[in-house]
RNA sequence: AGGUGAGUAGCUCAAUUGGCAGAGCGUCGGUCUCCAAAACCGAAGGUUGCGAGUUCGAUUCCCGCCUCACCUG
């Protein structure tokens, strides 16, 4: 019999990591985190990463695994993860995915199209032509040769634009002629989807509290040794959550007092996002959690609730 | 106490010579298939501090009051 899977769901500051926690040392599992952020090294306290306790107490893949000089992609995570999951389930080990950036799990659930990656040098001489020629110019180029996409694709949305361009230069078809699945609901690996979810009011106030932990915890110091690294921060590293607010205070932009509560506000918008993707998921089962909740009764309840764990 | 300035959306502020009260941010909803903690789209929200006056018509002009900030004593 295959080994257990599970992955976890929520909003940020929802605790999702310490259930994960819970449940892979009481199951014998590892962990795979599914998160945009986590992926990167020494940026430890604004993406709330694990305790390097936690990390030696249960394998965790997917932390800490590029540098934050360097780009990362939803392609390269589902490869990651890919990986770590044929190890897993050819070890028979319990596997607990857990993590809040929405994109990837659909990726990692429903897979991505089969075309072409990212292509920084094309992505990037295209943005050039739409800044010297306009979006409008760009948009009626991608109209001409995949008009489904740009009926998909709003004008302003010079992101998306750009990446059908680039696919159509890469491979010569549209865009669309990839895109299959995705919101199909076929999964491709029997996951058991579980969602952990507060009540608003609760979950905003675990976000500020979050927050102020983390800039008691040396935020703004660890954002400084970034910054001072001889490689400069990624794109992607430079407008996380946390450290693109508190980089505008060290440029003298902002004062701190109003980059932490840009922080808060933006943690709370990327939550409400994550609410938004959530919605969207199939065979969910969530949990409305109470304040005396915590990781290790929940994990506690939901293996008293064998259905989740018909391996063990 | 006197002087000056300001009170307009949850917040910061716009609104030609009086002529349908707007924006940014926030909030709410949505999109999302190799940058997604990104990017983009949409919606709701106002007795213009209170009261009286002039006027066809007042956020705008006149009078009184209240609140706040600064200055002077």
């Amino acid at each position: 019999m295959a080994a257990d899977m599970l992955l976890i769901m929520g909003c940020t500051a929802s605790g999702k990591s310490s259930l994960a926690f819970s449940l892979a040392q009481r199951l014998g599992g590892e962990i795979i985190s599914i998160d945009s952020m986590k992926v990167y090294r020494r940026m430890d306290i604004g993406t709330a990463k694990p305790s390097a306790d936690r990390l030696a107490a249960v394998k965790h893949h997917l932390i800490d695994v590029v540098e934050p000089s360097e780009s990362f992609s939803m392609g390269k995570f589902i490869e990651l993860a890919d990986k770590a999951i044929a190890e897993l389930q050819q070890a028979q080990r319990p596997i607990i995915a857990a993590g809040g950036t929405p994109m990837y799990i659909r990726g990692l659930l429903e897979g991505i199209f089969d075309g072409p990656g990212a292509d920084a040098e094309i992505r990037e001489r295209i943005k050039m032509e739409l800044d010297e020629r306009g979006p409008e110019a760009m948009y009626q180029r991608l109209a001409e040769i995949d008009p489904e996409a740009a009926r998909k694709i709003h004008l302003n949305d010079s992101r998306r634009i750009i990446r059908a361009l680039e696919v159509y230069e890469l491979t010569g078809k549209p865009i669309s002629s990839f895109h299959t699945h995705f919101r199909s609901g076929n999964y491709r690996y029997p996951w058991q989807l579980i969602g952990l979810r507060w009540e608003k009011e609760i979950g905003n106030r675990r976000i500020n509290a979050r927050v102020k932990k983390m800039v008691q915890d040396g935020l703004v110091g660890e954002v400084e040794s970034l910054l001072a690294e001889p490689e400069p921060l990624s794109e992607q590293a430079a407008v996380a959550l946390g450290y693109a607010e508190i980089i505008e205070h060290l440029q003298g932009k902002i004062s701190l007092e109003d980059a932490v509560e840009r922080v808060k506000i933006n943690s709370r918008r990327f939550a409400k996002g994550q609410r938004t993707w959530y919605r969207s998921f199939v065979g969910v089962n969530w949990i409305d959690l109470q304040e005396s909740d915590t990781a290790d009764s929940i994990a506690d309840r939901l293996i008293a609730e064998s259905r989740y764990f018909k391996g063990n």
